[in-house]
RNA sequence: GCGAGUGUAGCUCAGUGGUAGAGCAGCGGUUUGUGGUUCCGCUGGCCGUGGGUUCAAUUCCCAUCAUUCGCCCCA
């Protein structure tokens, strides 16, 4: 037996780099005051279907969809922003435009071929800004994820950002952007005419060299931009400028999912190989209504933590350990031996240093050997002498230096 | 869904048509109650799984599963 295809355990040591970066989730969300929500792992398809969008592979391929045995169809969440939204429209989150500050971190699942960075469980750390339409939300936004990076210690990624405009202005585009692809279709990638189909965007994302060369041509979406989007663009990126968040204009920045409007964004670093993207997110100003709730707009990003540790592994991060302050050995006689697991217990319930012991009745040799695999500060050494004086020896690892004391002596000078 | 590579001890990997090795790790010892360095020894592998070719397969062929890297897509 083998976990399935696509999902891993995760054990020590690399667990201990999980558990950083959770511990940095925690101080970050703190510092901007958001506040933990966690939706149910399964939820029904129509929450996904048709708010992700039909067409796009997150729906049309990549989803795990099964009936349960009352006949619902449910699906497990590919994603949060959805989940959240229909969460925040079921409990009234934002009734009456309050403004709600949310973050989550999580398993999700596609069905999807694995590879370097794609599994089919994977996990993400996201935030979402609701009910707020300004650019300063979005510049909170992107200054939080891009924070995260920082104190992570991931100093290389780089921060793309482009508009996808209101849904009016994509849909003028995207007919003067089907005619001009229309015109090349020829020349396009196989996967690309199927794309000019569902997705004529998608095209401008190409990784296909043809592609590309017709992409460079094609009429842009910043030539169609109303006002009000072009205002809110600039803004954006003025405001990255001041707070000193490098950035740049990425025309052919398309984003996946079909509530997007206006600002989208993709953090990318070249540690990662062909699925370079950290992490993601934009704005969605038109999902509330589709759960059926008012007009709300709203931003949000996600990282991949999968992705995260590559990156961060590539900039040789190295996970704290944890290091015992206390090794208590016993050894020989049973009464050592019980003096010791005694003096072990009385530590843990008296105060917060880490102690391991020995389970497995070896030698005083073999013990110390863990001792200093374990990377203890100090050895407490009970054999039968010391059992019957009721003593222990303190022996200060680091230093080799060691010292008798009463076993009274020595407890009471840990409080 | 498509393409290519890999699958041998806990880990990283050699290797050969006649049933296997190294380094690291682990355990033990170095004169018997003390670790981290040497030195010595030991444990440990149905050589991914199932078929086929062969007197004989871990080594060749096929299938399957897993894994890796791409395509696609995204985190």
């Amino acid at each position: 037996m083998q976990a399935i295809r696509g999902t891993k355990d995760i054990i020590s040591p690399e667990i201990y780099t999980w558990q950083y970066i959770e511990h940095i989730i925690s101080i970050l969300t703190n510092q901007f005051g958001y506040s933990e929500i966690r939706t149910p792992i399964f939820e029904s398809i129509d929450v996904f279907k048709r708010t992700i969008g039909e067409n796009t592979d997150v729906v049309g391929k990549e989803m795990y969809t099964f009936p349960d045995k009352g006949g619902d169809i449910l699906t497990l969440r590919p994603e949060a922003t959805a989940s959240v939204v229909r969460a925040a429209v079921q409990h009234n989150i934002t009734a009456q435009q309050q403004l709600s500050r949310v973050w989550y971190n999580g398993p999700f699942f596609r069905y999807e071929r694995p590879q370097k960075g794609r599994q089919r469980q994977f996990h993400q750390f996201g935030a979402e800004l609701l009910c707020a339409a300004s650019v300063e939300a979005d510049i909170e936004i992107i200054s939080l994820a891009y924070t995260f990076l920082q104190k992570l210690g991931i100093s290389n990624s780089v921060l793309s950002i482009n508009t996808l405009a209101t849904p009016q202005v994509r849909s003028i585009y995207r007919s003067v952007l089907l005619d001009y692809f229309q015109s090349n279709i020829n020349t396009l990638s196989e996967d690309s005419q199927k794309r000019l189909v569902l997705n004529p965007l998608r095209i401008l994302d190409s990784k296909n060299l043809d592609d590309k060369l017709i992409a460079a041509n094609a009429p842009k979406l910043l030539d169609y931009l109303d006002d009000e989007s072009t205002i809110h663009f600039d803004k954006v990126c003025e405001y990255l400028t001041r707070l000193n968040i490098p950035f740049i204009q990425q025309s052919t920045l398309v984003r996946g999912l079909d509530y997007y409007s206006h600002t989208v964004f993709e953090f990318t670093s070249n540690a990662l190989g062909s699925q370079d993207a950290l992490g993601g997110g934009g704005r969605y100003n038109d999902l509330f209504e589709q759960f059926g709730g008012k007009n709300t707009p709203s931003i949000g990003f996600a990282f991949g933590i999968e992705r995260l540790i590559i990156a961060m592994n590539a900039h040789g991060f190295s996970p704290d350990t944890i290091n015992p302050d206390y090794y208590i050995i016993g050894f020989e006689s049973n009464d050592a031996r019980s003096k010791a697991i005694q003096t072990a217990h009385m530590i843990r319930n008296t105060t917060n240093y880490i102690v391991i012991t020995d389970v497995q009745n070896r030698s005083l040799k073999a013990q110390m050997k863990d001792a200093d695999k374990h990377n203890a500060q100090f050895a407490i050494i009970i054999g039968p002498e010391e059992a019957d004086k009721s003593e222990c020896i303190v022996k200060n690892l680091k230093e080799g230096t060691q010292q008798n004391f009463p076993l009274d002596t020595f407890l009471s000078s840990l409080k």
